[in-house]
DNA sequence: ATCTCGATTGGCT
DNA sequence: GCCAATCGAGATG
């Protein structure tokens, strides 16, 4: 018999905002649905500061979408770029701003459904980018400012004990990055963004 | 009211 | 590798 696998408390997320992003490789994000449930290992990851960070909406402070990075840990924030919507944690305590971007994960269950959802087949198309894992475990928008731990249906877990190496780079996609490499992957991972 | 710009993706060369 | 579609926010008038 398998051990129940227990959610992540929100005193996970009341830390450093890159330890954070590298601890989060390896857990699962699984969304139940009317239509059935879909998961996935989360295998790539980006952190995101306050005003320091170019790269952050919170660079130019508070507006209606990066005010809520100085919100409670574990506050879910999400926001449509090019028409996608990505799935970001806040991290941090309350008033320090803060939040790790989701960019990829590895489908474990519900793939027929992710399928669907994202019209393809491929398994390799299906949660290799942020706005893709969005579709694919079909993460509303009206998520956005609510607590991990109120939303019944999204569940974010411990993995399996396996073991992996953690790969760093510079993130992707932003115009103006910080010296400091800010994205995470699980090394040899196939099912990485890009 | 209108314009510009992305923490993107997918299709085509 | 290049480029257009996408849509909500933020800035500007």
């Amino acid at each position: 018999m398998r051990k129940k696998r227990e959610p992540l408390i929100p005193s996970f997320f009341q830390r450093k905002t890159k330890t954070v992003a590298k601890r989060l490789l390896g857990k699962i994000l699984l969304h139940r649905t009317e239509k059935g449930p879909t998961a996935g290992k989360i295998i790539e990851t980006e952190a995101y500061y306050g005003q320091e960070d170019p790269a952050s909406r919170a660079s130019q402070g508070k507006t209606k979408i990066s005010q809520t990075m100085w919100d409670k840990p574990s506050t879910i924030l999400i926001y449509v770029v090019h028409g996608y919507c990505l799935f970001n944690i806040v991290t941090e305590e309350k008033g320090k701003p803060g939040a790790v971007l989701i960019r990829a994960l590895e489908p474990v269950r519900g793939i027929e459904l992710m399928k669907k959802r994202r019209g393809k087949k491929d398994i390799h198309d299906l949660c290799s980018g942020p706005g893709k894992l969005t579709q694919a475990l079909d993460i509303p928008k009206a998520y956005n400012n609510c607590n991990l731990s109120e939303v019944e249906d999204l569940l974010l877990t411990q993995g399996t004990d396996e073991e992996f190496e953690v790969g760093t780079s510079h993130r992707i996609g932003v115009s103006e990055d910080l010296p400091e490499e800010l994205r995470f992957y699980i090394k040899g991972s196939s099912f990485l963004s890009r």
